[in-house]
RNA sequence: CGCGGGGUGGAGCAGCACGGUAGCUCGUCGGGCUCAUAACCCGAAGGUCGUAGGUUCAAAUCCUGCCCCCGCAACCA
């Protein structure tokens, strides 16, 4: 039997995990139960990244040093896994010793096969637009937008030689059309390569700007920056190349990632892979986002979803069977208190949940909850065996292949079946009629069913499906995993031994009250469905509470800023930008100003006209894509949406604000 | 013409690589059953598959143009 290795990224972490991490690691998390019913060797991987600039900020806006900071946040990421039934079997710290010993060996191996060389980083800034330009993006070695001579800036740093692998890159890709799925996103990466957009990569830091990461083997003035830092986790945790967990399971590893960091699996790892001559991951598995439509839904902060509430409220098997039954693998999906409602009470609540109760509330009301045998052959039951098979047959191949919603629609062809049986076999019928035989027959067909669909479901829903098995008077192992492989079970029936006792009743999943109708916040924007902090990505950004209120200033440094009300004349979209609005505001000066601001996905410029809006006046200028900006408009954000800053009544325009 | 994805009954999706009676879940309407978690079962209404062309005996499915939506990249003082 192949072993089954499984990762996720390692999350950058700064607070609880939202619902991304949590789709992406009961994905994984499902993935290696499933693996584990099939018989297979398992092992499953997550973790967290804890180098870089940002986690030394934060840690010193805790007045922690970096190691106590992480230390104290990769423990508290780690607690929250087994709240959400995960049991990863290894966890990964970008600040293990063992984890930097590997990465260095790692960067030795290919700076000494020569794909590592020290260069210029950087090069043509203008200062106009403030930003590094590449050779290509200069017209005529000048700043396209200010026609002007950029400087020349430089910083020394090592950079691996991606692009001589590219190509090889592009052919693995094309040979091997599974590798990169679902399609989509293997269709986007080969654009990727194709687009020439993709160069060398720099992967190092000087110390001088950085210490908070692991230094170069080949050179103690530098760190090494993010890539070949995070990536690396995945053989790290195996103890490197030359462990023996790297032998047994790497050449079977599935990565799981959300799509914002494809870009890295997809091309930087494997070609590091290649250059460090180890072979490849056998596929990358990219999902999409969850958004959040009505932000209002969760409790916790902003629109971010937590899973934590959300399991507690909905019960942990019933979260995530709806997160593995809802999103089509690598589309996205919106998660909404309603459609999870839905789901759940119509899928678990009425057709898995209460068809078992019905059914064990007849083996009881009838045989005394004793498992009935099952006397003669009949064509109904031949029938519903037939439809059994077939759905865990396909249930097996979707599931194996990262098509969970597929996979769990299939197998409830079975659950609606067994409730369609139930209703043209009428039970209660027969016992009215005396027949007991065909009676016996019928429930223990259902019960049989039931045992096998149970197991399907452990992978998804472990606590439901041990539930099940013990109400059918199975003993369930310790660990919960039951001992015959999933597909020993396709065509294998009557498994179920009669004679034995039952539960009388059962209640696994309880219906739920749809929530009452959330009040869409009013959105003035241009009627867009904004990005919503739900599908916040993967690598996370800013370390440390978002909540907190920023430190204590003096009053002196309040007074400094100047803001002033103005009334907008004039507002347009900037030509050449697409988020950006300029306006020309009347602050009671003797000229307009001409101000930009980035709210043109919030509201149409001609319903601005005439609005008095609160201003920066003191702002230092700057030019934004080609035009100069005096002052900065005031706006409110709430959940993505920005609202402008206004005054209640009327004010003169230059009244100032305090 | 920066790069991708998508537009299928009221809602959400599948089908499209191998063209051939348009499928699933929810919702609506009507009926059935009474074992069950106000559940389950049956039936019905509702779609010119974004749009305009093309290829074909036949197109949701292949080709071309156009429109709209969503992501990514850049500009967000």
């Amino acid at each position: 039997m192949k072993p089954f290795f499984v990762t996720t990224p390692i999350y950058y972490v700064n607070a609880s995990p939202h619902l991304g991490h949590a789709y992406t690691t009961i994905i994984a998390d499902s993935w290696m139960r499933f693996h584990k019913l099939l018989g297979r060797d398992t092992l499953f991987l997550t973790g967290t990244d804890e180098h870089g600039d940002k986690i030394v900020q934060a840690a010193e806006k805790q007045g922690k040093d970096p190691q106590a900071f992480v230390d104290a946040v990769s423990a508290q990421f780690r607690q929250l896994w087994p709240h959400l039934g995960i049991a990863n079997d290894r966890f990964v710290r970008t600040t293990d010793p063992e984890h930097k010993a590997v990465v260095q060996a790692f960067l030795q191996r290919v700076y000494d096969a020569g794909d590592i060389y020290f260069g210029e980083f950087g090069g043509h800034y203008c200062y106009g637009c403030e930003r590094f330009y590449t050779e290509k993006e200069l017209e005529n070695g000048l700043c396209p937008q200010h026609l002007t001579k950029p400087e020349f800036i430089s910083e020394k740093n090592y950079f691996f030689r991606m692009s001589k692998y590219l190509p090889w890159l592009k052919e693995y890709i094309q040979a091997n059309p599974d590798f990169i799925r679902p399609e989509r996103y293997r269709t986007e990466t080969l654009a990727m390569l194709e687009s020439g957009a993709l160069e060398d990569l720099c992967i190092s830091r000087p110390k001088s700007r950085l210490t908070w990461g692991i230094e170069l083997p080949f050179d103690k003035d530098y760190v090494c920056y993010v890539w070949f830092d995070a990536l690396i986790n995945y053989i790290s945790a195996l103890g490197g190349p030359e462990g023996a967990d790297f032998q047994r399971f790497w050449p079977g590893v599935e990565h799981v990632v959300a799509k914002d960091i494809l870009k890295p699996h997809a091309v930087f790892w494997p070609t590091m892979l290649h250059a460090a001559g180890l072979p490849l991951y056998r596929h990358l598995n990219v999902h999409g986002y969850w958004l959040a439509r009505d932000a209002k839904m969760s409790k916790s902060l902003g629109n971010v979803v937590d899973p934590l509430a959300m399991s507690e409220h909905f019960g942990l098997d019933a979260f995530r069977y709806f997160l593995l039954r809802e999103m089509a693998f690598g589309s996205d999906a919106s998660f909404t208190q309603e459609s999870m409602t839905l789901r759940i009470n119509a899928d678990l609540s009425n057709d898995l949940g209460n068809l078992f109760s019905r059914v064990l509330a007849m083996t009881a009301k009838y045989f005394d909850s004793v498992t009935p045998a099952s006397a003669a052959e009949h064509d109904d039951d031949a029938r519903i065996r037939e439809i059994g098979s077939e759905a865990l047959r396909n249930y097996i191949q979707l599931f194996e292949n990262a098509r969970f919603s597929h996979a769990l629609d299939a197998l409830w062809e079975f659950v609606r079946a067994l409730n369609k049986y139930v209703d043209t076999q009428a039970p209660w019928a027969l016992f009215k009629q005396g027949d007991t035989a065909r009676l016996g027959s019928v429930l223990y067909t259902l019960l049989d069913s039931l045992r096998k669909v149970a197991r399907c479901v452990w992978p998804v829903m472990p606590t439901a499906a041990t539930g099940m098995l013990e109400q059918l008077g199975l003993s369930v192992p310790e660990d919960g995993i039951p001992t015959q492989a999933l597909e020993q079970e396709i065509d294998m029936w009557g498994v179920l031994p009669v004679g034995g006792q039952l539960a009388a009743s059962s209640n696994l999943f309880p219906r739920r009250e749809m929530p009452e109708k959330e009040v869409t916040p009013k959105v003035p924007a241009v009627g867009k469905e904004k990005k919503s902090a739900a599908k916040a990505s993967q690598k996370g950004s800013a370390v440390g509470n978002p909540e907190e209120v920023e430190s204590v200033i003096a009053f002196d440094q309040f007074t400094a800023v100047d803001i002033r009300v103005g009334t907008i004349l004039s507002a347009e979209k900037h030509p050449d930008a697409d988020r950006i609005l300029k306006f020309m505001i009347d602050l009671g000066e003797e000229e307009p100003r001409q101000i930009l601001s980035g709210i043109a996905a919030h509201y149409r410029p001609e319903e601005l006209t005439g609005l008095q809006v609160c201003v920066v006046a003191n702002l230092a200028p700057r030019v934004i894509r080609g035009l100069a900006s005096h002052g900065m408009v005031l706006t409110a954000e709430k959940d993505g949406q920005l609202t402008l800053v206004t005054v209640a009544a009327a004010a003169p325009n230059g009244s100032r604000i305090a």
